[in-house]
RNA sequence: CGGAGAGUAACUCAGUCUGGUAGAGUGCCUGCUUUGGGAGCAGGACGUCGCAGGUUCGAAUCCUGUCUCUCCGACCA
């Protein structure tokens, strides 16, 4: 392919919009536009990088047996009344009417979908297990796109859907759908890390996702320092190990005047201690009853696990908390309240704590759990913190951020039993296949591979991904001898499958080795006037600093084996 | 939805406070020169100043409304 035949508009400088780096490249490398907010076109260049990232995931599904399918992006509301997710999903879905004024939605997933057709298909154990995928465009309302395919209104992700006689067959199909991924991902050059996710509105009993670990992603991963435990923040457990005994220990509770200071922090200024020596006791609302939620003053309700022991448990107005506790909001304690209370087990065996006093403008000093309150309740509803243990009581917790790209989940029989996917065993019993479902985003993941790849002057494309494998920049396109090497070296690598551009603009070499750097393709065949005069070629990898010159005579072949190179390494 | 900011040339932005003929750099087009890391000179094209009202002799500029975009937050498989 000739560059001038392509739209490749590249951009010096950078687009105002564009915050983190891979966002930037890609407008700045030609690779996408924006059409609106979370809406992107797709240029060229950026088009052939994303089929790149689909082949790879379509010859890996096809590997570990999933078949290919595409289902319908538009969808009947009614079927997703029959999950209930029309309600639980309303703010992420795009709804539109047809001209009958019959409700329509755009999918922005599709376990419904999968799961009417496969109660229709499949019958017997005789057709399980089987999993079913598709590469699709979906649609979520996202409330706040942002970080170009990062976050998106629309975007592709392939989805995959498996159906099993048995939670342990389940179990089988979760497991292959995994080692997929850690090969979708190794192959497309990232370094994704597997961590233990919470299930979310998806339902179902257990969780991976797969995240690109970089500072600009908007998740946050706790990882045992030595590798042994790592999960999404949400989903984090941690055991914090540090002393529950503080200066006071033996002395009899006592107030203290803490007039206007109802926050953690002011407190602890004020009595000059650490917030952790503090208890947090918040007020929440559950089933329409007060219940008081305790914790350290340095650490926050995870209410994800609050919900999972109180379902809807809602923080209380100002009025509530003042009926409960008899004291504007800031001065709630454990001492002398009679609602049920549930502590953090961090704070199993308190003394000499600081707690709100249940009388506006007091603290009590020398808090003893077990002597000065009811508090027996212990469970796990707070974010582990940095330095925390991990659960299995090896390493300790540090934190990174990270890019979600992938998410398998166990489903259970959520979604086959609400739609009737049942099948008969071969005593002719009925039963709701056991479900799986394994998503990656596809756009999302093409960025994820630059966002981990580059440097000052542009992209530095895994060869598998790239858009082209070979880049061959024609210093003096006007001469016939430098077009007709780059031509019989263009057509030598395409006949071995390699996709070749070839810069044939009449442009200065500095503009096109800068716009070479920024497309960022792996590797860089350099024809000049100069050069050939010497009888030399020069090939160059964008993630080298130097290039050899090698015989026009071998340049073809030279450079097909530093593709065969890369690809070795992937 | 709450808070903050921005909409002026294809891009990056000045001009708005203090109303008076629409600006710069980059990019684009033409020509000449140049040719190994985003060249130089000369000439040229490109604008309903987001949109709609209002005030005024006169509005990019002041007022009102509205739309869009970005950032922070809330929300989110």
């Amino acid at each position: 392919m000739r560059w001038s035949n392509l739209l490749i508009p590249t951009l010096k400088e950078t687009p105002q919009d564009a915050e983190i780096i891979s966002h930037q490249l890609m407008l700045r490398a030609g690779l996408i536009r924006r059409l609106g907010s979370g809406l992107y076109t797709y240029l060229p260049l950026g088009y052939k990088a994303l089929r790149k990232v689909e082949a790879i995931v379509r010859e890996e599904m096809n590997r570990a047996g999933a078949q290919e399918i595409l289902m319908p992006a538009m969808h009947p509301r009614e079927i997703w009344d029959r999950s209930g997710r029309y309600e639980s999903l309303k703010n992420v879905m795009f709804r539109v009417k047809d001209r009958q004024d019959r409700e329509m939605v755009l999918g922005p997933t599709h376990e419904e979908i999968v799961t009417d057709l496969v109660s229709r298909e499949i019958t017997s154990y005789k057709q399980l297990p089987c999993n079913f995928y598709q590469i699709q465009t979906k649609f979520r309302d996202e409330i706040r796109p942002r970080f170009g395919l990062m976050r998106c209104k629309e975007f592709i992700m392939k989805d995959a859907y498996s159906f099993d006689v048995s939670s342990e067959a389940a179990d089988e199909s979760y497991k292959k759908m995994y080692d997929a991924y850690v090969r979708i991902f190794k192959r497309c050059g990232l370094h994704a890390m597997a961590v233990e996710a919470d299930t979310g509105d998806m339902g179902g009993s257990s969780s991976h996702e797969f995240m690109i670990p970089c500072d600009a992603g908007e998740d946050a991963i706790l990882e045992a320092d030595d590798g042994s435990y790592a999960a999404n923040l949400e989903r984090a457990e941690g055991i914090c190990d540090l002393s529950n005994e503080f200066p006071g220990a033996d002395a009899a509770l006592k107030k203290v005047a803490t007039p206007n200071v109802g926050k953690i922090e002011d407190v602890a200024k004020l009595l000059k201690i650490e917030p952790r020596q503090l208890v947090k006791t918040l007020i929440y609302v559950a089933d329409e009853k007060p219940v008081a939620v305790l914790l350290p003053g340095d650490r926050d309700v995870n209410e994800i696990k609050l919900h999972k022991l109180l379902p809807g448990a809602e923080l209380a107005d100002p009025e509530v908390i003042r009926q409960v506790t008899g004291a504007d909001v800031g001065f709630a304690g454990p001492v002398g309240l009679t609602i049920p209370m549930i502590a953090d087990r961090s704070l199993k065996g308190l003394r000499g704590g600081v707690v709100g006093g249940n009388e506006t403008g007091v603290h009590l000093l020398n808090f003893d759990l077990e002597r000065d309150s009811e508090l027996r309740n212990f469970e796990d509803i707070a974010f582990p913190k940095v330095g925390d243990l991990a659960p299995n009581g090896k390493g300790r917790l540090t934190e990174k951020r990270g890019v979600e790209v992938g998410h398998v989940f166990k489903l259970g029989t959520k979604y086959t039993e609400a739609l009737g996917a049942n099948f008969l065993d071969e005593h002719g019993k009925s039963h709701p296949a056991v479900m799986g479902c394994y998503g990656i985003g596809v756009s999302r993941t093409l960025q994820a591979v630059i966002e981990q790849s580059n440097d000052k002057f542009g992209i530095i494309w895994p060869v598998s991904v790239a858009p082209f494998e070979v880049l061959i920049t024609v210093l003096s396109p006007k001469d016939e001898a430098c077009m007709r090497h780059a031509e019989e070296i263009r057509e030598f690598l395409e006949e071995k499958g390699l996709d070749v551009l070839v810069d044939d603009r009449e442009e200065r070499p500095g503009f096109k080795f800068k716009d070479a750097d920024l497309l960022g393709l792996p590797l860089r065949v350099t024809i000049g006037e100069r050069g050939l005069a010497k009888g030399e070629i020069e090939i160059k990898e964008r993630s080298e600093k130097d290039f050899e010159a090698v015989s026009v005579e071998e340049a073809a072949e030279k450079a097909y084996e530093r593709i065969l190179k890369m690809r070795e390494l992937l």
